[in-house]
DNA sequence: AAGCTAACATAATCAGAGG
DNA sequence: CCTCTGATTATGTTAGCTT
């Protein structure tokens, strides 16, 4: 075991960052980090929108910042430590949030944990291009199509299983760790992302749908889907509504990459309204393990098909987007193991209501699927500014275009 | 299934930097 | 000297891997 504490103080100079040098002396304590302003404002403003990151986007701010991986865990873990601290201290009165008329309420979920790192993942550099959030959102990082490894794959795949099954559970929700008790959640309405390793699991009520309206978006599964993913055995609920489980659910666990499939939207107070909704029919993902991935060659046709079934999103507003399959008509799929989002004309809308419902599934989404929708959001309104009309761009791969849209 | 290990968490504490 | 905060240690949980 560790004798106790190394208490021989280091008195040589300090080491300012972004100068990372200080390496444990042999046997001697670590001499104490300095960071710069520009550094600490990267740390917190990340800090604000996830406590909780994983490797890959420390990693991400480690290569930003220039700091280590190492000390950004330990700040990370300070940080949490002094506001539980600070949250305690203050007089822990409760507030239940506001819900009455804002239409989008607290939502709690429970989290995936996060994907472990295996051997061959964690040695490597990551190659996972995510965006993590960085200042002014993802504009630090250059815009391109994420891209994944083979080695990814799998990683990615034990995670968004996860986030499956997390839009299984019903009403009560449980969260994911101990995280959740401090008030993150009820004064942000953030939730966190859970992590092995937590203590012990505990629950928190969700706002009852009976009384407050809910958007409830199942944009963990329109963003992230997949095929090979996604493999639900049990019906989805959400806010205890069974979700379907027919051809349009399928249809929209096969697409996520490529396109939200449809928002319709409800009164939660009217239950479950039955919409049409229309999808794309893809037969490939870019993160299954289809044969598709393993050669270079082939385009892959994205085919269209409507669908009757059960959307099961929530809202109060009593409108809903449908997008006609003449909008992906001519999508073609990129065989390359590159996400290219193909994000209709919505984007605006849908990045409205993501950044709504969460910023840590705004969070996610970026992970994902890069700035693809931040990008659309700003040719939206490039468009929208021109006096374009309903004219929306999608690329596809190294391909672009634009459709016409006339969505109810 | 059990054991090992990695990753991550909180909590407590030490200790350096700066006001 | 005091406060803030980076660094360390102890301890616990979870999940993947190996046997």
């Amino acid at each position: 075991m560790e004798p106790a504490k190394v208490k021989n103080s280091v008195t040589e100079q300090v080491t300012q960052c972004p100068v990372i040098s200080n390496t444990p002396k042999e046997g001697g304590r670590r001499k104490r980090t300095t960071f710069s302003k520009t550094q600490l404002d990267i740390l917190v403003k990340t800090f604000e929108r996830d406590p909780y990151p994983g490797i890959t986007v420390r990693e991400r701010l480690s290569s930003l910042t220039e700091i280590p991986e190492s000390r950004i865990q330990v700040w990370f873990q300070n940080r949490r430590a002094r506001q539980l601290n600070q949250k305690k201290t203050e007089a822990p009165t409760f507030h239940k949030p506001d819900y009455g008329n804002k239409k989008l309420t607290h939502f709690s979920v429970n989290l995936p944990n996060r994907p472990r790192i295996t051997e061959s993942l964690a040695s490597g550099q990551s190659q996972l291009n995510l965006q993590p959030c960085l200042p002014g959102g993802n504009q630090n990082v250059p815009s391109q199509p994420v891209q994944y490894s083979e080695q990814q794959l799998p990683r990615l795949d034990g995670h968004f299983k996860s986030l499956d099954s997390t839009f299984r559970t019903g009403t009560q929700i449980q969260t994911p760790s101990t995280h959740l008790n401090s008030a993150y959640v009820s004064r942000e309405n953030q939730f966190s992302l859970g992590a092995t390793g937590s203590p012990s699991q505990i629950q928190h009520p969700v706002q009852p749908l009976q009384q407050h309206p809910y958007y409830q978006i199942s944009f963990p599964e329109n963003y992230y889907s997949d095929t090979n993913l996604f493999q639900a055995a049990s019906p989805l609920k959400l806010g205890g509504y069974q979700c379907g489980q027919g051809p349009q659910y399928q249809a929209a666990k096969e697409n996520i990459y490529r396109m939200p499939v449809t928002i319709n939207c409800l009164n939660s107070s009217q239950g479950v309204i039955n919409e049409e909704c229309s999808y794309v029919k893809a037969n490939t993902s870019h993160l299954s393990k289809s044969p598709v991935l393993g050669h270079d060659g082939g385009d892959p046709q994205v085919k269209m098909e409507p669908a009757q079934a059960p959307c099961n999103i929530y809202s109060p507003v009593s409108s809903s987007i449908t997008l006609p399959p003449s909008t992906f008509a001519n999508c073609q799929v990129t065989s390359q193991r590159m996400l290219t989002p193909l994000v209709p004309l919505f984007g605006q809308q849908l990045k409205e209501m993501i950044d709504e419902f969460d910023p840590r599934w705004s969070y996610m989404r970026n992970e994902v699927l890069g700035t693809g929708l931040d990008l659309l959001f700003e040719s939206e309104q490039n468009v929208e500014q021109s006096g374009g009309g309903r004219s929306y761009p999608f690329t596809s791969g190294d391909q672009s275009s634009s459709c016409h849209l006339g969505h109810t």
